[in-house]
DNA sequence: CAAAGGTCATTCAATCTTCAACTATTTTCG
DNA sequence: CGAAAATAGTTGAAGATTGAATGACCTTTG
């Protein structure tokens, strides 16, 4: 690649980027702090128990935990330690694989959760989804979709991808 | 208020809301980890370089940088002096108000700004901008508009906000 | 089968963020 | 005026995140 003239953002594209951005920056925080004044959770221990709530058995594998909430796996590993000191969610080693484990809901993490809900997503449409219009929020929604398809690490990168031709 | 049944998301909604928050998972980390590698820059770093360059004299007051890039004084304290140690930016105190001060973007940091923009671009274009169609990015330009005013700290309180009238 | 290589999860240390003081100054207003 | 309140910015300690390194266990494959 010869270095040739960068190929910047159209004004509109950049006033576009920073909106972006401005939320990205601005509305977890603002969620978390509903969540953590009101039932002492973060963000990340609300969607930890979202997904382990939807889940047969209420557990799921920690790979799978991982990637249903776009965190790295040491960072669920910490997140968890933390959350089963709080006697939200347990470990459970898996008996067909035994490198694995699964994160358990408690009942008491079941009980948290089912009390924070209602609380987060006011919060949600508060600062978000009543913000915007039905129009939009399809658009957004098809939109993002894509982003985060192209976002996700792709699902088995099959060995050796042949090196590209030109 | 008395305990009415929660207003939950409808499941279109509920698909939306997960796919804004798996951006918002997904991207910066993702920009993050490409600034980082060529740049050594944090996302952060980037923001407070690209305002700094944007103002006169390539200054701006501590107080309006941290409101410009949506975050608190004290990560911005933090943040300066990391980046003064890095040689990036200097602080230079105000003269007209002596509780204030100005960060300034150093030759350096411009130089690094310089070279770490093409790239950073080039991240955007191809995780974000790229994948929105013109159609999408005018709707969410607009809807994020709209979300990012009403996160934003109100401009003043102004005294006494009349207590609400039922 | 056994070595090589991949995956699952945890750990460590370095960084970064948060939140609650705290200092110093300016502004408000009785 | 001068006390009280507001604002600008910093600090410190506790907590969270990162990325690389590690250990343990599966899966290939020659």
């Amino acid at each position: 690649m010869t270095e040739s003239e960068p190929r910047w953002l159209s004004d509109e594209d950049q006033r576009v980027w920073r909106r972006i951005i401005a939320v990205i920056n601005m509305l977890p925080p603002r969620l978390e702090r509903e969540l953590q004044r009101t039932h002492g959770l973060s963000l990340h221990d609300y969607q930890i128990l979202v997904q382990l709530s939807e889940h047969p058995d209420r557990e799921v594998r920690l790979s799978d935990l991982a990637e249903a909430t776009q965190q790295s796996k040491s960072r669920l590993s910490h997140q968890m330690t933390r959350m089963e000191n709080a006697g939200l969610v347990a470990r459970r080693n898996c008996p067909t694989d035994r490198r694995g484990a699964f994160a358990v809901l408690t009942e008491e993490g079941w009980r948290v959760l089912e009390a924070a809900a209602p609380t987060h997503v006011e919060s949600v449409r508060e600062h978000l989804m009543d913000v915007m219009t039905p129009a939009q929020k399809q658009i957004v929604g098809e939109a993002f979709g894509a982003v985060a398809d192209k976002l996700r690490p792709a699902t088995r990168p099959t060995a050796c991808p042949s090196l590209k031709q030109p």
